[in-house]
DNA sequence: TTGAATGCAAAGCTTTTGCAATTCA
DNA sequence: TGAATTGCAAAAGCTTTGCATTCAA
C-alpha cells in the first residue's frame, strides 16, 4: 500500500475512493482545485468539488500536501511527504511549475537580524519564462 | 502636489477624492482590501468596496502600487514608487509587516542555472514572530 | 452495522460587470 | 459641458456548511 494511504490509516481516517484518486492526480505536480477537478474528469472519476476541498483539509493537516499561494488567485496543492524541502520556478506563459533547490540558511539570517523576527517559514517563488516558451 | 497623484494626471486620470483617499491610508502599509475598506470608514469617507477595486487595479497598471500574495488568502496593496525593492516578514500572531532588504541576485542564478528558465520576477516573503509576539 | 465520508443544495465570501447618476477639468 | 468616475444592484467565482444518503471497515 502507499505510502500517503498508510498515514491515512494510522491517523484514523478511511481510504476511500476519492482519496485514492486525488493523491494519484497529486503525484505529477502542483494543483489548483480546478485542476484537480478537470484531471479527475478526464480519468471519469466522478468526485464532487467538496469533496476535493475537504479532502485537501484533511491532507494538509496530515502534513501530507502542502498549499502553495502563487501570483495568481488559486493556490495550489503539492504532495510534501519524502521530499526535499524546495522552491519553485512558474512559467508566466504555459504554467509549467519546476523545482529548485536554493540555498536560504543566509537569507533567514539576514531577515532575522535585518528585523528581529523570529522567522518560522518562507515563501520563494520564481516567476519567468520556460524554456520552450523564451 | 503629491508626486503619486502627478504621475495620475500624467497619464490621463483624474485626481478624484476616492483616489486621494485610498492613495492615503496606502501610505502606512501593505493593506487587504477589507483593511482598505476598514480604515475609509474611520476617516468618515465615503467610498464604495467596488470603487476602491477599481482604483486599485488603476494604481497597480500605473506601477504606483503592488499586489502581494501572502499566506493569507487575501492579497495585500503596497505603495511601491519611489521604494527600494524590498522584501517582507510577516508576524503570523499580530500581522504586522516589516521590510528587510536582502541580497537575491545568487538566488536567481541560481533558480536560472538549474531550471533552464529566464526569471522575470519573484516572491520572497518571511512569517514568523516580531519581538513583541515572541 | 455504524460511524465516517460523500454528494447535493444552498449559503457566504470576494471580486467583477453593467448602467444610471455624479463629478472633475 | 462632456468625458471620466463613482455608486448601486446584480452577477460571477471560489470556498464552506448542513444534511440526508452512501460507503468503508
Amino acid at each position: 500500500m502507499n505510502h500517503f494511504l498508510e498515514i491515512l490509516k494510522e491517523k484514523g481516517f478511511s481510504i476511500t475512493r476519492p482519496r485514492r484518486e486525488i493523491l494519484n492526480v497529486l503525484s505529477t505536480s502542483p494543483l489548483s482545485v480546478h485542476e484537480i477537478e478537470e484531471k479527475l474528469k478526464e480519468k471519469k472519476a466522478k468526485i464532487d468539488l467538496v469533496t476535493i476541498y475537504r479532502t485537501l483539509q484533511i491532507f494538509i493537516k496530515l502534513g501530507i500536501v502542502s498549499k502553495i499561494q502563487f501570483e495568481e488567485k488559486n493556490a495550489r496543492y503539492e504532495l510534501v511527504i519524502g521530499q526535499k524541502h524546495h522552491h519553485h520556478v512558474v512559467c508566466q506563459s504555459c504554467g509549467t511549475v519546476e523545482d529548485v533547490n536554493i540555498e536560504e540558511k543566509k537569507l533567514i539570517k539576514q531577515a532575522e537580524n535585518q528585523s528581529k523576527f523570529t522567522i518560522r517559514k518562507h515563501a520563494l517563488e520564481f516567476f519567468g519564462l520556460c524554456l520552450k516558451c523564451q
